[in-house]
DNA sequence: CTGCTTATGTGACAGGTATCACATACCATT
DNA sequence: AATGGTATGTGATACCTGTCACATAAGCAG
């Protein structure tokens, strides 16, 4: 399949002649699983559209501590990215790819022109901010008010929605996610396996339930 | 003042034929201070644009518990009330006076049109949902990775930052707005008077460092 | 099969913070 | 000045979760 039609159809709400200007200053980028494709502590000089894989996106601290904020997926672009080419605040957003992932990054210079030039590209940025907005609320509200527990189980809900219900994390993975211990994640994974929630295999568990 | 040198005043960068539209169709709400302005679970059918005084932003869960967000001030609008024009997931958002507010009401099928016919009010729009996503991505990291100490002195700086050094909140007030209790803050701000950063009055405190 | 490496299980303990109980202090009103 | 209502101070206690120590189990390489 042609990169056009493939932008197309990811991509359906853009414009013909946006999908032409995209191609042409676009370039494909091939990122294998478990690499850092952008810190928001580093200056970012280009807005990043995903058409293959995962990429997961999450908060940094002084101390290389992490907290998991959420997924992008193909036919999504990267808000940060978006967010960097202006004013840089010191919060320490990384975005890292999950599984081998097929970027188009384009030079943060189109991101004005195209906001003057096509009606379609506006509509896409706000969608991204509007949608990346809602999802960060909900994160914070999951924080602020849930236990460990109960984070858990969302944060286990949203992988096996991305994956399916067999998902590859090590109790290490989801401790670094949640800003947890890797203890306090396998009792508690123990007590939702007794529970008939999940089944817990060496290095990934299924979800069982619902 | 006019309400349209006013308008100019606030919101500099929008477009002239912009600014009488707004006048035209827009609504001046006069808030008392302490209204709860908007909450997300209730369909939301205007734009919010803040012309006098302080509107609060907080999440709020099932069992009524709070956590302040942020604060919009003359010359923003309220993100939220541009989101909820178009899906509305779970999170409880509200807004409300801090102190009396002037607002300005625009009915939502005004977001789109103005969407198709002005770039000035693209651009405010996206810049808006910007500034909000960059602020709850601080917001994350706080809530993630800080004790209640930590977030108290950054949720102080703020307030302070905001309204001035002395500031009129309870520590009842302060307790809400982080979901802590109030012997907590009490605790922790007569820690903070000991090291000689703040003065505690009754309905009140002082920011007497940096 | 054996041993090595990594993942998971589990008890003991410690620190942070929520909760309860109650004391004290401040302010407005009479 | 006395009273009542509200704000603040403070000890005791309990729960949640992070940390340490170590045991067990699963998979891989030889």
């Amino acid at each position: 399949m042609s990169d056009l039609s493939k932008l197309r159809e990811l991509f359906p709400e853009l414009e013909e002649e946006l999908y032409n200007e995209i191609i042409q200053v676009g370039v494909i980028k091939e990122v294998p699983a478990g690499t850092t494709i952008l810190q928001v502590a580093q200056p970012i000089r280009t807005v990043m559209l995903v058409l293959d894989g995962v990429v997961k996106l999450y908060q940094e601290d002084d101390e290389g501590d992490e907290y998991f904020i959420y997924h992008i997926e193909p036919g999504q672009a990267c808000a940060v990215s978006m967010v960097c080419a202006y004013k840089q605040e010191k919060s320490t957003v990384t975005a890292k790819s999950v599984t081998d992932v097929v970027l188009l990054t384009v030079p943060l210079e189109y991101m004005d022109k195209w906001l003057q030039k096509y009606k379609s590209w506006h509509y896409f940025v706000i969608k991204t901010y509007r949608s990346r907005y809602e999802e960060l609320l909900r994160t914070v509200s999951e924080i602020a008010f849930r236990n460990m527990d109960e984070r858990l189980e969302f944060y286990l809900k949203r992988q096996v929605k991305q994956f399916g219900k067999h998902v590859k994390l090590t109790h290490q993975d989801i401790a670094n996610d949640l800003n947890s211990s890797r203890e306090v994640i396998s009792r508690l994974m123990k007590k939702m396996e007794k529970n008939g929630w999940i089944n817990i295999h060496r290095n990934s568990f299924e979800w069982i339930r619902d």
